[in-house]
DNA sequence: CTGAAAGCGCTTACAG
DNA sequence: CTGAAAGCGCTTACAG
């Protein structure tokens, strides 16, 4: 090399300790003539931190997830970190989670569904960085950022109602899914309050697919008495449910209305043009990072969960109807 | 541990060599009561083996490139690898290239532009394993996947001329980008055979987006003889261009007859209804792959450039019409 | 079939 | 400000 020691280039590499200006100007010019890259995983074996963070995705075919997947990359970019991708659809949540244990990552990001097993389980108690993003689990003890979910569906409900709506579908995900049975919970309680009878919210469960927003829809019209206004609980069931209704020749928004959750991309093309509960899905994916930071910072600190209130986007689907505007007669 | 050497130990995990039934059995117990898990640093450190390929994305808000994505997991997931996904728009390529040298990754896969710089060149001059999928680059020493897009493009043309189109628009992307320019020239080429003079196809160049095909799409019709063909290099180009259809009240197919190139998820759906020539998303990663792990075998065997020829996918936005059908009247 | 030893390429006390 | 030495946790010849 160029007359110094591996301790030395060590140090100019890492710029923790001082080091001469002719030194390191000479180490520099070295490294530079010889293309030298340090080793990453001696490093990271040295170091025990690998500067990696492992997401598990699945579904990424709703837009949600590569939105919520950019965000977070951006919010690991900024702090000098890297993301290794699983696919939990294929894998399951098993390679992740041993990830850990192998020293492969610093930590993880659950967007999906957790289910639990004796190893994602022996993970969380062992208090590994795990955040989960997206996906409330309330009985898994990790730290956790979330949509208001309850919040977000009562105030479409209160949206709704105010702007003379008085039946209601609501498109829902799988039974035993949190996000799905948040928002709606919050969309009934929303309209019980209002003096809505339960038997005036028809209820269709599905999964969180076009093709289940247009099955529900079909199904819902097809009734004795349709509803006025569906709310979907995400955005890519109701683009399903809007694309049924135009099959159908069913009028959307003169004679139904129709809400989603999530406010993706193409819920603001012209051919939905869709209202919908927005994730603030960068200040969600900062969050997240800055929790794994925290929790790998402090392994022992209290758990946190943090949930962002959704802000309404009003389109379309809805006539454009102001939040706050006078009641108007279906 | 329990009873044996470290050599041992390695052995069993790694099954190649001989290890004695009982040994084994007791080694396995062992491990499983420690919970041991093997230090991935260490292994990669030792093997000069990472079993990590890194991705560079951009664009993500293209659903081409989720669906690529999970391709090429699968295609990895298959061969016992994983993805470390790095976004071009955030940092550029250097950090992927960089990350072969740091022994980070075996290999990278490009699946977009590639922007030539002095570290990206050294990589490809130096022979490291890397693919380009998707985008061609004809300049860049290395293995390639991507779709024969300018066959693509010439079966457009001859699908629509034959069905009684005769003024064309097509909507194209940044002037520099192959993918873009080998489907034009290939659906201008088809176009010429045909007979039909350059002054009947108008071209306009924008951006790989929904909002680029949306203004093009405004500026087609606005023209005094406006097109009743248009063809987009993208199916996101081509949803701008319907959702732009749809605006101006000008009738898909009954006035226009529009197409694209990728068959997103979305083009199939009801309020799109796309005719475009499908990309075989899984076989070309399924070959990246291949392409990868040769390459990595053999680091000075020939180049090679895969194409994949696309599938017409017919639908409503060309009235359906088979493509060999009898041509019809404008 | 099994083990002792070397070494992969770094970083980090410890000395000077 | 700089260097010699130890050690991170594996795998792989080399012996036996």
């Amino acid at each position: 090399m160029a007359g110094v020691s591996q301790t030395t280039v060590s140090r100019v590499l890492s710029g923790a300790s001082s080091v001469s200006t002719e030194t390191r100007a000479r180490v520099l010019a070295a490294i530079e003539q010889v293309n030298y890259a340090p080793n990453h995983s001696a490093r990271a074996m040295r170091t025990r931190r690998s500067g990696t963070v492992g997401i598990v995705v699945a579904r990424l075919t709703n837009p949600f997830y590569p939105e919520l997947l950019e965000a977070l990359n951006r919010a690991l970019s900024a702090q000098g970190l890297r993301m290794i991708l699983w696919d939990a659809e294929l894998l399951g949540e098993e390679p992740a989670v041993d990830a850990i244990r192998a020293g492969l990552v610093d930590g993880i990001m659950f967007t999906t569904v957790v289910r639990d097993s004796p190893a994602v389980r022996a993970a969380f108690d062992g208090g590994a960085p795990i955040v989960i993003v997206n996906r409330p689990a309330p009985d898994l003890p990790c730290d956790q950022v979330a949509s208001a979910n309850g919040a977000g569906g009562r105030r479409i409900a209160k949206y709704l109602f105010h702007n003379g709506r008085r039946r209601f579908g609501v498109l829902v995900g799988p039974g035993d899914v949190d996000t799905s049975t948040e928002r709606e919970d919050g969309f009934r309680a929303g309209l019980s309050e209002l003096g809505v009878a339960p038997d005036d919210v028809v209820r269709i469960e599905g999964d969180f697919t076009h093709a289940s927003g247009y099955a529900g829809l079909v199904e819902l019209m097809s009734r004795p008495e349709p509803p006025d206004a569906v709310f979907c609980v995400n955005d890519l069931i109701a683009l399903g449910a809007l694309d049924a209704a135009r099959v159908l020749g069913v009028a959307v928004p003169g004679q139904l209305w129709v809400a989603g959750y999530d406010n993706i991309e193409m819920a603001s093309w012209a051919a939905y043009d869709l209202t919908t509960a927005e994730q603030p899905k960068q200040a969600m994916a900062d969050a997240a990072v800055e929790l794994l930071r925290a929790r790998m910072a402090d392994p022992t600190r209290a758990l946190e969960m943090r949930r962002f209130p959704p802000v309404l986007q009003v389109r379309g689907s809805t006539a454009g109807r102001a939040e706050s505007g006078a009641p108007a007669v279906a």
